[in-house]
Formats: C-alpha cells, sequence, structure tokens
DNA sequence: CTAACTATGTTACTGTTGTTAACATATGTT
DNA sequence: AACATATGTTAACAACAGTAACATAGTTAG
C-alpha cells in the first residue's frame, strides 16, 4: 500500500498539495490514460483550484514528469526485489527482473508508457534518464554477476542489452494487447525464460 | 514519393479533403506528435474550416485511426520489399523484415508509435488488429519457409513471436532515444542479427 | 429540364482545457 | 510587530473538440 494518506493538516493551506497532485494524476493516468489526464481533474480530486498545481509545477507536462519519474523508481525497486527472491546472478534471477518488467507494464499500462516517452518530457530528459540508468542497473549488476565479471564493463552491457529489448518489446505488445494477433496464447513467464536463456551467452 | 497531389480541383467543393485531411494529419503528427496534433491544424493546412473534417471523421480519433491503418498497411508494404530483396526464408531475409520494422519506427517514431496504443482508436480496435494481422503475416510467412513449413500452423507462429517482440522493443527502445542509456554504440543492424539467429530455432 | 435529394461545406456557438495575472492570506523570520 | 515568502483564490484568455443551423454543389428521378 504505497497510497500516501490524504491529509488535510488544516493549518497550512493545503497540507501537502504537491504529493497529492502527483498521486492524483498518477491514479487518473491510470484511469484515463495520460491524454486523457487533464489538470483541471487532478485540481478537482484535490479540491483546490485550477490555478494553484501552477505554484508546485510549471507546466502539466512537469507534472507528468514526475510522475514519470516515480514510476521509473519504482520500477527499478521492483525488479531488485523480485530478483532477491532467487539466488543471485543465475537465470532465473534475470528472467525475474523480466517478468518485474512486464509485470509492471501490465498493473500500470498508462504511467508505463509514459515512463518511455521522450515527447512529454522536453527539458527534463536527462533528469529522467538517470532515473532509468539507475533502475536499469539492477539488470546489469544482476548480468555482471552472471557473467562473473568484476565490473560492469562492454561485455556486461552487451550482454544485458538484448534481454531489456525483449522484455520492453513483450511488455509493449502485452499493454496494447497484440498478443492475441497470434492466434494462440502467449505464455508470458515461458516467454521470457526461454528469450532469457537463448539470449544470454553461454557462461564461460 | 508517397505524397498524394494536392489538387484544388475546384468544382466539388473540395476535391477530397478526405484524402487531404489524412494527409495532413499524418505530416503534423510527424511534427508535433501525436498529442501536439489538433484538428484546427489539421483544418488550417487544408484550408477549410474547423467544422468541415466532421463530416468525413465522426471525431479526432477517427481521424487519428485512419493514420494508423495507413501506417500499417505501409509497414506491411515495407517488409515485404525489404524481404524481396533477398532469398526468400532465409535468416537474411527474416533480418530484413526486422530492420524495415525498426527503419519504419525511426522514420515514422510518431506514427509508430499511434499505430500501437490501443486507448486512441476505441471502438475500431478490430478493425485495426485486421490490417495488423495483415502485415504480421509477412513475417509469419517467411518464418514458415525458413521452417520448411506448408502453411502458418503453430510452431511458425511460436517461432515468430520472440522475433517480433524482440524488434518491437527495439524499435521503442530507439525511438525514446534510450540506446545512449547503455554507454555504448548500439549497432542496430547487428543487434537485429544477433537476436535473430539466437531466437529462430535451427532448421530442422 | 426541373424538382427533390444527398453530400459537403460554412458560420456561429458551447463547454472544457492549460495557463497567466492580480490579488489575498498563511507561515516563517527578523 | 513588520516584513518576506510560500501558497492559495478568482477572473480572464486563447485554443480546442464538437454541434447546430444554414447554404450550396452535385446527383438522380420524373
Amino acid at each position: 500500500m504505497a497510497k500516501t494518506k490524504i491529509q488535510k493538516k488544516s493549518g497550512y493551506h493545503h497540507g501537502n498539495l504537491r504529493g497529492q497532485l502527483v498521486n492524483a494524476a498518477g491514479r487518473l493516468i491510470e484511469k484515463n490514460g495520460p491524454d486523457g489526464f487533464s489538470m483541471s481533474d487532478a485540481c478537482r480530486l484535490a479540491g483546490v483550484s485550477t490555478a494553484a498545481p501552477y505554484r508546485h509545477f510549471s507546466s502539466k507536462q512537469d507534472l507528468l514528469t514526475e510522475v514519470a519519474k516515480d514510476g521509473l523508481q519504482r520500477l527499478g525497486e521492483d525488479m531488485d526485489h523480485r530478483a532477491s527472491q532467487y539466488p543471485r546472478g543465475t537465470v532465473d534471477s534475470i528472467a525475474a527482473i523480466g517478468r518485474a518488467y512486464v509485470d509492471f507494464a501490465i498493473r500500470e499500462p498508462h504511467t508505463f508508457r509514459l515512463m518511455f516517452s521522450t515527447k512529454e518530457h522536453t527539458g527534463r530528459i536527462e533528469e529522467l534518464k538517470a532515473v532509468g540508468r539507475n533502475s536499469y542497473g539492477v539488470l546489469l549488476q544482476e548480468v555482471a554477476q552472471y557473467l562473473g565479471e568484476p565490473e560492469i564493463n562492454e561485455t556486461v552491457m552487451r550482454s544485458s542489452f538484448p534481454l531489456w529489448t525483449q522484455v520492453h518489446g513483450l511488455s509493449f505488445l502485452s499493454i496494447d494487447g497484440k498478443l492475441e494477433v497470434t492466434d494462440f496464447p502467449v505464455d508470458i513467464n515461458d516467454s521470457i525464460m526461454i528469450a532469457t536463456e537463448r539470449l544470454l551467452p553461454a557462461k564461460s
């Protein structure tokens, strides 16, 4: 339960408008998609006037970027947590990271899409990239350990990239309902497992 | 040059408003993204009033769906054409399909994104899916030939799906500028070739 | 050829949205 | 107490999606 409690605090103007707006935005985005999301809706949900958010965010996009950042952060935590349930640096732990990735996409498709789109985040792309890089590090770390590499070097990166590509594609195809195009049921877990085994280079 | 010529025809009201609107929408989307696209802009570009489009499209989304359909169609043609430049049913021809896919994404990122998003196309998803299935058939056909299967059966589908996933992921990571997250240059052609070889089951 | 019909366009209007400006008040600081 | 700063409000604006009432070009039936 990561729901920030609705505190009115009632003394200071609103208590924590900034936080509540990010929260409201997140919920609304999952409900209507980033396009169907309106600043006004978020204001109504937070119970403030439509001008209030502009004390905390310079624009609608600025708010969306915040939601995206939060998502990338949580994705990284998910992956790390799921990997930790297996012996580190194994095919299993690496596949678990992939599952966490796809699961996140399915659980919060709109936020996921938002996290991986440049256009909405003009001006703050670097900031966002930093958070993303950090989460990506979870996979790199795991692959490094699998390969017995002492650090995250080029070999590790070149081995990890196809894995990322694969789960990224699987995520998008899933949330866009393209799995049914193939006329037979695609088992996501199987797909990840098979692809991980095939794409990972053999252990030296 | 697939540009539909700007015909005023001057007799019949506008000549071909519907076509020109799809065309204008396509151009504007590539310029500003699907979100930055406004019906009014398209009208200005076509030189008609803002109410005119509603004689041809029931809504903005309806127009966008049309642009998406057109994109899926062209993608299929691209893939087929590129595959035809190699011996059919080979790793080379299959990889060529992948390159056509990623190239399209890079060439028309916004349209590509539009093509693969459910949300904007409520009500006409099946219609869109049909066109997509058709284009996907190009890959299935090629893989069937590679495997020596007489028809597109489950084996063919299960072999093709990971390939699709891979190029789909690579496409999105490319257009979202995520390739640089890895600190070293990713060669798209290499990536496709390597992944294709690894993911395709050995020829029986 | 004309009358009726349909397709396609226009102008005028509505309600919603993102954003800014001018103003008001709470909180923190001296 | 006096001031500065942070945070909120109301009022307004322009842009936009979509609708209604109207106008006219093309097509078809008689």
